[in-house]
DNA sequence: GATGAATGAGTGTTCATTCAT
DNA sequence: CATGAATGAACACTCATTCAT
């Protein structure tokens, strides 16, 4: 897990390769020699690196999770009121996916998938429960209006997600600043009892 | 309206057992044989109603799409207000996912994938534009915050998705219609001006 | 056998459709389906007619070869020397090849197949023992060259096949009488003794 | 002589099971299970060294042509009349027909199917032009009696395969020089104009 | 007789994975 | 470490043939 530091190159070459192919053609439709291929290495060298195909995807969503953790956090701990961590958490999810595209397709694609191994799962899903104790907090300071947390944490996700596509889709990676203002704005009057700041 | 015309008894149940198959397992985990297996047909009678694996999954969609739009609009047009309106959607979007969770899920899963022809997907969109235009009217009426109303739409659109995953995640079915009340307001109070009703 | 004589529309539409799609596209890339669609059948009619598909061409085979041999004679009998008969054969031989084309193409095609049933081919070879005989005669007459009479004999097929291949390929249909003699006269001059007329 | 250059043995071996099965059985009826499996191979080694079954057998066409020309030209250049060219291409052909009988027949069964690809077709017709021009200069020097040196070639490609068909057919492989000596004698008083040698 | 929906064995081909070098 | 030839189970799809109507 921690291998992550000094990656051979040609293990580096192999996920990268992956990453592009599993999200442009989908995981069942990139045969390992194509990644292979891609990846400059011979056939094997992917076997040697991964034990299987599925190791390969694993080590993908694991890394590019770990990523998307560490873009998460920057500032939030500085934040000083929900509202302000909330707004962290918004602004840095929307522009780490806008920066790292793939990445967070790759994310998309797999995070419900059966794919991934239970175990990694696990394991990832662990760095996020931050994200729970949020909402819980936000929940039990009745900032919030009345509903189970895990409705508004769902709604926030979708939202914020909803607007990557917006952005990726329309090319507005210039204005994703902005737009994730907007976004903020558009949950948190949705989320937040009228008068709270 | 639970089927377009009379469909054969084969050619329906292969179609069901393909759906149940396709969300549970995914398109390239399900071979055709099984699916002829749980429809209990031949393998070739598949291939007599469906020319290819891709034409089934055309047709699935097309007609979930289909079946969809009609639970949509019920109400709609009678509705007065934009409100009203975009509340009749978001109440009959639910309702609808909720009943039927395979066919909502399947579209999820497939309305962005490449599996699907272009052909269809470009009929299907044709049934919805009505929603394009509702969101413009709110646009121009002024009734919503400013921006870009394909945001406006794209953040709803994610709200609901996000709510039917809650309720069927933690088996709130009974709970539906409450929930989609609050998810409507939360929608609304993201999307339109103070003030308006 | 002899059912040729009226032959029921559907199984004669069949027939012909099949003899232009076998010797368009060959045996095995002629599905079943397509001769009757193109014989404006269904698909179990043909079986009606015919048990399988090899005995469906055992029949073309089969009447393709009578026709044949009745062309072939057409003033044989009649003709009073050896020269003669062998000239009747030759013109008569090219004759109809160039007359019935699919149908000349059908017996070279098949003639050596094993898609032809033992039992018809030798039904059918028996028509053709005159030939036989015509070549015996010829070597035990001492007017032609020393050789095995089988090797004269497969000489000239070889020769007048050679011909019509140089007149369907070229388009030459219009010559053919004249291409027959020069033919009939290059075969002679190889096979008659100097000197025999 | 006898590989192209050198052959990795599986790849050998599947080319000389395709030929044996596909002139005793015919390219439809000899599935790509029964070549492997004949050539001791895995089904997937057929397919690692050839990407279709149509692409075995072009080359295992063009390697058999490749080889009958070698065999053809073999004292051609050194023959000084036309005549003995001719006589020596009608000797090379037979002697090699008899002793590379598959190879034979795989060429005059697939030379007009069209399972051999255009592409390779063309190809393999540039290494025979030697022979229409032989017919063309034959022609012009008035050897010849009056006819399309096309019907001539014709005439004898036909012939010479009908003596190959003799030989194989009745086993006469031991007497081959003296019946193509025979057939070139046939041939030979056939074309040529009365009183040339 | 005539139909065409239904059958299922059989085909060409793919691809994750192994392993001798 | 790295290679890529070799493997063989699995797949989508075809098609001769049957049979209830």
């Amino acid at each position: 897990m921690d291998k992550t530091d000094i990656l051979p190159d040609k293990k580096e070459a192999i996920m990268n390769a992956a990453l592009l192919l599993f999200t442009k053609r989908g995981f069942y439709q990139t045969p390992t020699s194509l990644i292979s291929k891609e990846a400059k290495v011979a056939t094997g060298t992917l076997f040697h690196y991964f034990k299987t195909k599925e190791e390969l995807i694993d080590s993908i969503y694991a890394i590019s999770k770990k990523e998307y953790k560490e873009a998460l956090i920057k500032g939030f701990y500085e934040s000083s009121t929900i509202k302000e961590k909330m707004r962290t958490l918004c602004k840095n999810s929307i522009r780490w996916a806008v920066k790292n595209p793939e990445k967070h397709m790759f994310i998309r694609l797999f995070c419900s998938s059966p794919v991934i191994s239970g175990e990694i799962r696990e394991d990832v899903e662990k760095r996020f429960t931050f994200i729970d104790d949020l909402f819980s907090e936000a929940s039990e300071s009745e900032i919030f209006t009345d509903a189970d947390p895990r409705l508004h944490f769902i709604f926030c996700i979708s939202s914020i997600n909803g607007a990557c596509d917006y952005i990726i889709e329309n090319g507005l990676q210039d204005k994703s600043e902005a737009i994730s203002e907007t976004v903020f704005n558009l949950i948190w009057d949705g989320i937040a009892k009228k008068g709270i700041n």
